[in-house]
DNA sequence: GTAATTTTAAAACGTTCGTTTAAAAAGGGT
DNA sequence: ACCCTTTTTAAACGAACGTTTTAAAATTAC
């Protein structure tokens, strides 16, 4: 059953990386093989079809991040004390560093997959993870509901997604953003210290006042 | 010279509605210039290639927005009083409806194009902007300084990361985003109205406090 | 009006893509 | 050993891609 290393897992270690590299329709199987040191028809074999290869690599890493980040949040969701929005978010780091120690840059490839799944119009991408996973959604906006109670449940919507877009973004640039500080202030900062120093600033956003008062 | 509608015009009117629908490489040249209604061969005449074609859609909007931007920020800049951090994002309001005015989904191709301009690995089209329009980039970081000026220069630099972050996925899903928003809450919003939403968000998040106690 | 230039048009080019096929190789059970 | 299933391999498939070619048509210049 299993040799030396097993080939689904060969693809799917060459696959995340170069979808994250070069996006998915940039990514070709064979570019996809040849890194995996596989047959090209090894891919149609193993997952039927290049789409659903795509699924898989993200599956392999919301089956690791999901339940890690819905012990945290069930936890939060139980205690008596009215959790900070900064809890809230900081629930997310854990899981988070457990990408980065399953694979090379997990943490990152994760996110860039996450964004390309919004951006590149793959929309059963975004079905799959409400329906596989719509419990550990539904406790997210519970616990920023109780960090917050004020939100309307439109209002969480939209800052949800501004927060999720502020996330992908910062980590999907992160070398980039990471070698700019280096250069500019030679500041030095890792991929946990760049989840740190983003989530106050994702908590100042998810508290914005609907005062329309100058700020 | 002019004809009933300029080739090259009905070319870039047509891919670039394209490519924000369909992304860059999921946009072939025979859909683009089926739907414009021109030759195959015209795109190679006119522009070269797909990608200097690309690269021209980049340039028709930055030559819109980025003066229409700078001399919103210059008059904020210039004024004696000091602006709030909602003066300085709503500057950039009307130069991204500019955009919207002059082409169909003009303001979310713009935004999309700016976030690969981060994301791609060849960076040539962050070379380009900066290096065209680098006074206006530093107009914006003078504004923001001006409503903020307790902000130190790496603060500045990642929060204003963060912010464009924000902008740019939010603007890129924007499609995904209304319809969601339209399934779930019968919300009809168009792009003027997501761009309204988005602003309080990143005042926000560029005013986050430093201190450490619990929001 | 004619010649020179620019633009459009149809067709084909060579390449790369995802996928399929069919046979060889490897593994497992009895 | 044997058969049966699973996996790997090499080769080819048809389709779609960006680009080039060549000639006709349209426009401009004189």
């Amino acid at each position: 059953m299993v040799s030396k290393l097993d080939t689904k897992t060969r693809i799917l270690d060459a696959a995340e990386s170069l979808f994250a590299e070069h996006g998915f329709s940039d990514t070709s199987l064979r570019l996809i093989t040849t890194r995996a040191s596989v047959n090209l028809a090894s891919v149609n074999y193993h997952f039927g079809s290049k789409k659903e290869l795509i699924q898989a690599v993200i599956a392999r890493h919301l089956e690791l991040f999901m339940p890690l980040l819905n012990e945290k949040l069930t936890a939060l969701c139980a205690q008596a004390e009215q959790p900070s929005l900064l809890d809230v978010f900081n629930s997310f780091v854990d899981p988070l560093l457990a990408l980065e120690k399953q694979s090379k840059n997990g943490t990152v490839i994760f996110m860039q997959l996450l964004g390309r799944s919004y951006t590149d119009e793959q929309g059963h991408l975004r079905w799959y993870t409400t329906t596989h996973y719509g419990e550990v959604l539904a406790n997210i906006t519970k616990a920023l509901l109780k960090a917050n109670p004020t939100l309307s449940s439109q209002e969480l919507f939209w800052r949800l997604h501004f927060t999720l877009g502020t996330a992908v973004f910062t980590m999907s640039s992160s070398g980039a953003l990471m070698d700019i500080a280096k250069a500019d202030f030679n500041q030095d900062i890792d991929v946990e210290g760049l989840i740190r120093k983003v989530i106050p600033y994702l908590a100042s956003g998810m508290n914005t006042s609907t005062e329309t008062t100058s700020m």
